[in-house]
This record gives C-alpha cells, structure tokens and sequence, in this order.
RNA sequence: GGAGGGGUACCCAAGUGGUCAACGGGGGCAGACUGUAAAUCUGCUGGCGAUGCCUUCGUAGGUUCAAAUCCUACCCCCUCCA
C-alpha cells in the first residue's frame, strides 16, 4: 500500500514537472485511475524542417507518458499545415506546398526518435481524415463554433483589436486540430501554452461527440539563443537536435546565465532539486560557466553520446579558454594565378557572403591570418602556400593557394 | 459598391525632383572588456578590385539632363460608410 502511494506520487511528479497547465487534474486523475494506457497525442506543425530544443519540451513529456506505459501519438499536421496555424503570430502564414509537407514530414519522422521509443510511438497524419472530412463535413464543423467564442483566442482577440486582418480559414485551424482530438480518441493533448485554446477546442468538440474531453496540457514556450523570441528556425536562434556535438555545445555555452536556468528546468532531466543547488552555488559564488558546462555535457550527450560531449568540452576549453585553433578546420583549395587577393579569398573560402563583406571584416580588425591580426586590405596571399584563416571568432578556414598554371 | 489613407533595406520608420545606397531606432555582425554570459563603449550592416561603376524604395510603363520623390495603369493592405 504504501509501494503503490510511491508510485502514486512518482507519477505526478513525473507528469507535473515542467509543466505550465493541467486541465483538468481531476479529469486526469479519473482516466489513470481506469489503469489502461491513456492516448497521449501532441500535433507538431510540419513546417520546420529540423527538431530543435524547443520541440523537445514538449517532446520529452511525451517520452515521460511513454515511460509511464501510456500510448504515445505524434501527431503530424500535414492537413492543418495547408491551413497555416496562426498561433503566436500577427500575420497570416502561408501555406505550404504539399511537397513541402511531405518532406517535411519525412524529417520530423526521422528525428522524433531520437527521443521517442519507436516501438511505442504511433505516427499520425491528419490528412488521413482531414481530406476525408470534405467540405460538407467541414461546414458542419464550423457549425459548431461561434465567432464570438473565436475571437476570444487571445492572438485573435488582439490582431481584431488592433485592426490587423484575419483570414476566415484561420478559424478553421483551431476547428480541424480539435477535430483531430475526435478522430484519434485522445485522451490527452500536450501543446504548447500558445496552443491553450486549440486544446480546449478539442475538448468542446469531443463532448458534443460523445467522448470523454481530453485533458490538455500546456508546456512553456523554449525561448531561443537570444532568450527573448521564442526558438525557432526562422529566427535562426535555436539548437537543432542534431546539430554537430560541437556547435551544440557551443550554443549552450552562449546562453546567457538567466536564460540558463530557465533551459535546466525545461531541457534537462536532472532532479528540481539539484538545479535548486546549483543555483544557490552560483549566489554563494560559483561561476555560472561552469554550471552551465553541466547543461552542455547533459543536452550534447542526450542527443549524441557521452563521449562526443566530452570531446566537444575539450574543444570548447581548448578553443575559448586557451584561445587555440578549432581540432577540425574547414579546408579548401583555392586557385589562382600569382596571388590572390585576400578578401577574395575570404569571400571564397565561405568565411563571408561577399567580398565587400569581406573588406568590412578586414576593415575592423577580425581577420586573422595564421593566427596574426591583418588590416592590410591589399594583403596578397601566395601561391603554393597553405593558411589559416579566421575571421571573427567562430569562422575558421584552412585554405591552400594552387596556380591554375 | 462609395470616400479616404498607405505600400521604403531583415523589422519598425524618415524622406516627397538632384547633395539618397537612402536620417533614426531595433535586430544582426565585428572590435574592446569578459566567463564565446550579461551590461557598457566603438565600427559596420546592397553588390563589384571600387575615390568610380552597377542593382535597390509594391509592379509595369511614362515625363525629365536627373525620380523613392511627378504622371498613367495595375496589384496588395488599412480606415470609415454601405
């Protein structure tokens, strides 16, 4: 008896940790009273190409219910992604292609398990029933909700106040993911909390088909590298899953330490009361680098191993505290004539988009060529000779000159 | 359908015949300082071997020695009225 109280509150730990919302508890408690699986579902829009550590907050939930022995269903919004979900933007998506989609998909396929035991994730499209709904049946839909309770979706109600437009096919976004909710049973729906509204339309449309509502839970928003936008690809401040060890550690380590705290509590599977430590270390002292080292380790070997985070803390100490030459350098061969000239073959290396950026890298004091600052705009490099350059402090190339002769 | 307002670089936003590759702010990049943190200061933020040339101010034409600026048509957005 007292076993089974453990493992109560053990699953209510687990399910509660970083969570921002659970509607209702009551409702989740009856459904894991019954002691059969729950139908987990969460919808991932399929536009971005590349998981990044946001979505993995949600997904590390579903991980969570999967542990828990519940049905996990990773849902693919491959239908909904032709209506373009406005949640959290002022302006109106446009659609994607369906070839788009379909690779799109494809990807996020690939990735998911990483995270997720494949052996109990069932993958879902909702165009499966989407398409098949047809438009008669997404009259019907529609039918069932008001534009007055539309607009009360905070995003809604603000674009309406402040005289921006919205496309009526906008509504029908929350009407289909909620029609998702019907078409796959679910018991639970996990979204972000910009996705609160789209979750509790699935409720209301469940009960007026006769299903027991789902519970919804909402999980913060990851914000990005910057710590202020949320992560995402189109704001290039993410960090792919996949992202070599390197850069991911890199990243990490970029991070500024408030926003640090925030990644431990929402990426890392270390106990509440660990962070709670470090965090009362680092106000009694402690450099918040180093604590920051132990989210880089944690998130790089998750996502490769433990042996490659170790490799890339010894490249980061290397490189940032020692100040040396990256362990893999970029190389390419250039070729020219006698010489060339250096900003070309900055431009050429890749190391700027042109050769005018090129001049203005030259211009204020970020080139370095073999390790030595270089100023001199008109600098030749010879050919026949290999160099090390370097603009910036994250841009490096090897590049060896061959006569075209 | 009617009346009016507006579309400028990554974003916001000045500019209303030459001095405009286009003020200012944000963001970004780079430099200094650091812990590749934050804050702060400085520079840069169309392209091209370049004291010049080429492309850019919704789209397409036109006027002019000269247009982001004037004219015509078209596209799109917003407001009010219906």
């Amino acid at each position: 008896m007292v076993a089974r109280m453990a493992q109560h509150k053990d699953t209510w730990d687990l399910i509660r940790r970083g969570t921002e919302e659970i509607l209702l508890e009551s409702d989740l408690e009856k459904k894991l009273n019954k002691n059969v699986p729950l139908r987990v579902k969460a919808g991932f829009d399929p536009t971005a190409p590349d998981l990044h550590l946001g979505h993995t907050v949600l997904i590390n939930k579903l991980r969570h219910f999967q542990e828990l022995g519940h049905h996990v269903m990773f849902l693919i919004g491959d239908f909904t992604g032709l209506i373009g979900d406005p949640s959290g933007r002022n302006v109106t998506r446009k659609p994607l292609t369906r070839e788009d989609i379909e690779a799109n998909a494809r990807t996020y396929r690939e990735q998911v398990f990483k995270i997720l035991d494949p052996d109990r994730t069932e993958v879902c499209f909702n165009s499966s029933w989407g398409v098949e709904l047809g438009s008669i049946g997404m009259i019907k839909l529609a039918s069932r909700y008001t534009v007055a309770r539309m607009l009360e979706r905070d995003d809604f109600k603000k674009r309406f106040a402040a005289n921006e437009p919205i496309s009526i096919h906008e509504f029908l976004y929350p009407l289909m993911q909620g029609y998702d909710s019907v078409a796959m049973r679910a018991d639970v729906e996990l979204g972000g909390t910009d996705q609160k509204f789209n979750l509790l339309v699935g409720r209301e449309l469940q009960k007026e088909n006769g299903q027991e509502p789902q519970v919804i839970i909402t999980m913060p928003i990851l914000e990005g590298l910057d710590g202020v936008q949320k992560m995402s690809k189109s704001l290039g401040n993410y960090i792919a899953i996949n992202e070599k060890p390197d850069e991911m550690y890199g990243k990490l380590m970029s991070v500024s330490d408030d926003l640090m705290w925030r990644y431990f509590e929402l990426l890392s599977f270390r106990p509440l009361q660990e962070i709670a430590q470090y965090r009362e270390s680092v106000s009694k002292g402690a450099n918040p680098r180093d604590i920051k080292m132990l989210l880089a380790d944690e998130i790089v070997s998750r996502f490769h191993n433990s042996k490659a985070a170790f490799a890339a803390r010894e490249e980061f100490i290397n490189r940032f505290r020692h100040g040396n030459l990256p362990d893999y350098l970029p190389e390419s061969v250039l070729a020219c004539d006698e010489s060339l000239w250096i900003a070309k073959a900055i431009k050429q290396a890749g190391l700027t988009g042109s050769t005018s950026e090129a001049i203005k890298m030259l211009e204020s004091g970020a080139v370095r060529i073999d390790g030595v600052k270089v100023t001199d705009k008109e600098t030749q490099l010879q050919t026949g000779s290999t160099y090390v350059i370097a603009v910036g402090k994250r841009k490096f190339a090897k590049v060896t000159l061959r006569s075209t002769n």
